[in-house]
DNA sequence: ATGAATGTTTACCACTTGGTAAGTGAATCG
DNA sequence: CGATTCACTTACCAAGTGGTAAACATTCAT
């Protein structure tokens, strides 16, 4: 099971003071790094395919970082990061209450669209297990520290069904993630992963956790 | 990242016809594939190891199925059988309308404890994509079928929300698997996925899906 | 200008991978 | 009993793996 790595071609002369070209390549890197590992999968990824996608040698990426595990942590950093900010933005512009739920919800609909790798690799991470798995946990810890707080308050408050916040989260994620990323799943029922179907999916989605969650 | 096999040592004669022996090699292949398969994931188990976990060299393998490809078939169709023979048993035993899906439910987490590899495969043949996928949606396909017949019906008892019965099975599926296979997810919200926090997720699970499926 | 640091390449290596070819001993069958 | 089929092993291979060593070119600091 092999993954072939394509990518915008790499410009004969970057402008730019060397520590900045350093800084693009070791992003072009991560960026087709969490591309591949995101669809393809880490095992699948070999760092000869990744390169040669990049029109790089092998041993330009184990320059920047010593071993295809450390090239994995840092595109694990990375991908949390990317999420992170995006959650961010979107709940500082978000209301109060369920609509922060929908808000993460649109998010997560645009996200799977506009980079589908993205989620893939936190899949994919959270599939492998060991050192990298328990990163990704800790990159993301703060996020659902702050996730599970708000669930606690908004059930204080009345406004959302009484419950452990904790499990509730891992219910709605996994819902959520499945009915954006669960291709094979949805083929099944009968639901091509068009962009056209996206919109349904993602308002029936949003009924089926809002009867879930909001206290009636 | 490779994967170690272990299984039962090999009886050195094994009773029984040359054909029932031949059976039994072949299940037991397919049990430790399945089980490899299903923790460690398709690409980081080697036909070699799954070999010497059975005592055997790797071209027996390769005698009765005609390549790794072949295996995962032979393994996907397994899979399947046992998931739709447990399923098919439990519902036989089950009441009407809501307590089916809790039989379900229950039965789900009943095999995520005593067979582990099992779910974990049906999550990593969806993840490889292409033919393996393909096929284990048309094996599954029937059960669905009758999932969304059954939901279709209880909505039109008015006994269910009315919605999407494909998205509905899509959306509960999800949340479902992730209750019972998220590891990595359950210990970031702080559940060490252990025999007594499970009783405790089964019951936060359940009444998160009741209150998002049952009419109120 | 020059020497050092930096980023990259070429060459190479030990090891693993799925798969082929040919041989072997035992069970089965005529 | 003898021939044959069957289940399996040993031997082997080409392709690929992550990683090391060292040479090389460019940029930077002095």
């Amino acid at each position: 099971m092999a993954a072939t790595v394509t990518a915008p071609a790499k410009p004969d002369r970057l402008p730019g003071s060397r520590a900045e070209r350093t800084r693009d390549t070791e992003n072009r890197i991560l960026a087709a790094a969490l591309d591949s590992f995101g669809t393809a999968g880490y095992d699948a990824t070999s760092l000869d395919a990744l390169a040669a996608g990049l029109g790089l040698s092998k041993q330009a990426i184990l320059y920047h970082w010593p071993s295809k595990a450390a090239l994995l942590d840092a595109v694990i950093d990375r991908a949390c990061l990317d999420l992170v900010v995006e959650f961010d933005g979107v709940l500082r512009d978000a209301g109060e209450g369920w609509e922060r739920i929908e808000a993460i919800v649109r998010s997560v609909f645009r996200v799977t669209i506009r980079r589908p790798e993205l989620l893939g690799f936190v899949r994919e991470v959270s599939r492998l297990g060991g050192d990298a798995a328990a990163r990704i946990s800790a990159d993301l810890e703060p996020f659902v520290a702050r996730a599970r707080g708000f669930l606690q308050r908004e059930m204080d408050a009345g406004r959302f069904r009484r419950c452990d916040p904790g499990l509730l989260f891992v219910s709605a994620y996994s819902a959520v993630l499945g009915a954006a990323t669960e291709v094979e799943v949805l083929r099944a029922v009968g639901f091509e992963p068009t962009a056209r179907s996206t919109v349904v999916r993602r308002r029936e989605l949003l009924s089926f956790l809002r009867a879930a969650i909001v206290e009636p």
